[in-house]
DNA sequence: GCCAACGTTGGC
DNA sequence: GCCAACGTTGGC
């Protein structure tokens, strides 16, 4: 099993809307990076956990834990003219873009601050706290992931 | 809303 | 294939 970040802004899409979805499951749609498209589309798989970020907004962090419930299949918004993520260059035979379903696991009950996050060394190393990091699926190692949950319960 | 950092585009 | 221009991201 793997583990992953993905960022959201919760002004769109955040973890109390994935809470409230229904079967507290949602399509991870939107991902218009190369990079993190390989990530969904070559690396994540059913039953990996996922911190859900929360960017650009009052309270920056990881704001809980989703599982992935559903591996990688085409993103539909990119064939929808109406989408704000319509790619007319993508075909239908030949789909560029790629998303997950995840499924609710656990709001924290405060947000891990960005702040707090930054301030441990020993998750230096994530992708999230470089310099102009601007990844929106990233993997996040083993070692991190449980440091993180720590933080997130204290 | 500013702006630094980054990815993408397109002319050459 | 280089690289300048442009658009986007995302913290502040």
């Amino acid at each position: 099993m793997n583990y992953w970040l993905f960022k959201t802004e919760p002004d769109e899409f955040g973890i109390k809307d994935l809470a409230a979805a229904p079967g507290q499951t949602a399509s991870w749609e939107g991902v218009r990076n190369y990079q993190a498209r390989n990530f969904l589309r070559d690396q994540v798989r059913c039953g990996d956990k996922v911190f859900i970020y929360h960017s650009s907004c009052k309270q920056i962090g990881i704001a809980g834990i989703a599982r992935v419930s559903r591996e990688a299949y085409p993103d539909r918004t990119q064939f929808a003219p109406d989408s704000d993520y319509y790619d007319p260059k993508a075909r239908v035979d030949e789909p560029r873009w790629w998303m997950v379903d995840v499924t609710f696991e656990t709001k924290f009950k405060q947000v891990l601050s960005l702040d707090k996050i930054k301030s441990n060394p020993s998750i230096s190393a994530l992708p999230l706290v470089k310099k102009g990091h601007r990844l929106s699926v990233m993997p996040v190692q083993e070692n991190e992931w449980q440091t993180l949950l720590t933080m997130a319960q204290d």
